[in-house]
DNA sequence: GGCGAAGTACGAAATTATTCGTTGACTACT
DNA sequence: AGTAGTCAACGAATAATTTCGTACTTCGCC
């Protein structure tokens, strides 16, 4: 049930999502352990969420042994750029330079950021090229 | 009281701020009118709103006439550049580029919005540029 | 078999955000 | 003075999220 694809992630569950991410599957135990220096919330409550994301589909469960173990299931990728969209459309009106802007005067990137962005507008451009009709 | 420059406002709140930041001071009814095409609410929700929002600070109120006149009272660009940082923190670890890479795949910008933001970068070499010691 | 450690399930409290109903005050007009 | 309209205040219902306590199960070990 529940459709993975649409559900934006809380705040708490994107947390446990970019673990999953990084870490791959995960028992509760290390999700939980994982958490510690942000959260300090206790161990059940991270089983609790983890059992509240499998219901909505965010993470699928496997039961083959005692200790069940989590894995994400949504996409990083598309997740990430869901919830950018999400705060593009919302604050910036959709507005992609905006974003960027504020983003670069939140955190001023390093010489190396500032290239790779430079060789992403590129990408970008190149696309854009092939879209004549 | 309340420190209007650390607390990070909610999405009905960021909804308002922007009415006030593009509109300038307005009573309750303005800003509900405003609202009316976003979001069916009845007065009295953004009446309280408003209410909320002067006791965290994020909204000043004048009371000389009958209806109240309410203005931001943050500045537009701190704030979205708090609710930006907050993102990247939270989601992208920081990272300038994770953020400008997904936000330019949640939306596609367009030709003169890349020239744009161009030269945003070429503005932030040039600042890099001073930095010497 | 009994005990403790580690696990899941589940309900419910605590928190936060959003929404609305009602009341009482002031205003304008008759 | 009476009435309809507009408004602020306030408390409370609703909803969504986060947190935890408790009960029951399973495992390994003595």
């Amino acid at each position: 049930m529940a459709h993975e694809n649409t559900v934006k992630p809380t705040d708490a569950e994107l947390d446990i999502l970019k673990i999953l991410w990084k870490h791959g599957p995960a028992t509760v135990r290390q999700v939980h352990e994982a958490f510690r220096p942000k959260r300090r919330t206790g161990y059940t409550t991270t089983l609790k969420q983890l059992q509240i994301m499998t219901e909505k589909g965010l993470v699928k469960r496997d039961e083959k042994e005692r200790s069940h173990v989590y894995a994400a299931r949504s996409d990083e990728g598309r997740t990430l750029r869901r919830v950018t969209e999400d705060l593009l459309d919302r604050v910036f009106d959709g507005s992609a330079q905006k974003l960027v802007m504020h983003a670069l005067s939140a955190k001023h990137a390093s010489r190396e950021e500032l290239a790779q962005i430079r060789s992403l507008l590129d990408k970008c451009e190149g696309d854009k090229n092939h879209e004549r009709d």
